[in-house]
DNA sequence: GTCTATAGACTGATAGAC
DNA sequence: GTCTATCAGTCTATAGAC
């Protein structure tokens, strides 16, 4: 069982090392060094380098939308079948930002390493995005249960529009905190989802939202 | 003068090299071989690759910048000295994104290679896209003139929403061809820009609002 | 099956002749 | 200003030891 062990470190170091120092800056001699192997380890369990990035942003962003459609199924039961908006976007960009923006971004190591992918965008994380459209279509299913008037391309449009604010919010988290002199809170996550949320429906329904009293934007797009 | 006839066969040459393939699979041999020019040509005239795209990327972005001032002076001027938050947005995303989503944007060089820039982020771009933050404060403080009432985190989340949506149509504007099946017509500038336009007016204001007077975004979404 | 040692092709950068 | 030659460093691939 030292394949497993080999490859496991190989893995911790190549995330730890990338979420610290970007994938620009870090080769294969630094990972292998840092999990003390051999070089060629790494093509022997993963065949290539990009491989090996891949390997890593899978498994986060697999947790990711595995949570994504947690929330998505659990507001979709509680509407009997048929979530109210404000729950479907909330599931859509909750997880992500809560992964990356939250108190553990600084401590852990997997949440740095997603804030590296999504600003950085190397070419082997860029084809793994490219094939998330299937997860998409099942937001965009839920979206059209839960406002069946709507045209098709608003209800897109608005799916692209949220996850444009959430993931630029990631992106650009301290161009923001710069701009605004510390008047943007980027620590508090809860109160950005709000937002990011409100603004989306709003966008939809042409309704203002305030931010959850204590806990949900409950039904107020009901009408 | 055979200076800068090499400086600019090579500026030409990686430019088009960049917008066709990327960045990540040009090399500065293939840029040399394009432009006819020695190899050490390039490291005489710009110091390193990095440097090389630097200054590809500041040539064009300080074009979109001066583009984005005019409109912003102009309509603070029809305004006298006040525009409607609407113009002041409309200034931000309009020339970004009828640079990179035009009609142009098949046959420009110069705007293949500025979605590039978008898409694959390198170092060099990255760096310089960190210091665009005293451009960006000039249409805050025309935010903040437009709308004096609100909170000023407010007008930077809605600033910050703004560019969010128009980077994220440029980044993603494949992905959003292919999940809506043709459904969100990208091909559609200005009625992009009108739908960017009124959801950031929407977000901070709560104020549904019309896009220009010939704009679809109007007719479709009148009542 | 697991890993090591080593070689190969390619990269950006540079010294020094012209 | 230009070019040749060469550098050190990168990823990849593979033969062969354990």
């Amino acid at each position: 069982m030292a394949s497993d062990q080999t490859r496991g470190a190989i893995l911790n170091a190549a995330e730890r090392l990338y979420a610290d120092r970007g994938f620009g800056d870090v080769t294969l001699r630094d990972i292998v060094a840092t999990a003390n192997v051999n070089l060629a380890a790494v093509n022997y369990h993963f065949g290539s380098k990009d491989e090996l990035i891949a390997e890593l942003f899978v498994t986060r962003s697999l947790a990711t939308n595995r949570e994504r459609l947690n929330e998505l199924k659990a507001a979709e039961q509680a509407g009997g079948g048929r979530a109210g908006i404000d729950a479907i976007f909330r599931a859509l960009v909750g997880p992500t930002l809560r992964g990356c923006l939250g108190p553990s971004s600084e401590s852990s190591t997997a949440a740095r390493f997603m804030i590296r992918a999504s600003i950085e965008s190397v070419p082997p994380i860029r084809r793994i995005k490219n094939r998330e459209v299937d997860h998409l279509r099942k937001f965009a299913a839920a979206m059209r249960r839960s406002l069946p008037g709507r045209a098709e391309a608003d209800l897109y449009w608005g799916l692209h529009f949220a996850l444009a604010m959430a993931h630029h919010t990631i992106r650009e988290r301290e161009r923001l905190t710069k701009l605004s002199e510390g008047k943007c809170d980027l620590d508090d996550v809860e109160g950005i989802i709000d937002r990011v949320v409100a603004v989306s429906v709003t966008a939809l329904t042409g309704e203002k939202v305030q931010g959850r009293p204590s806990g949900k934007l409950a039904a107020r797009e009901a009408h």
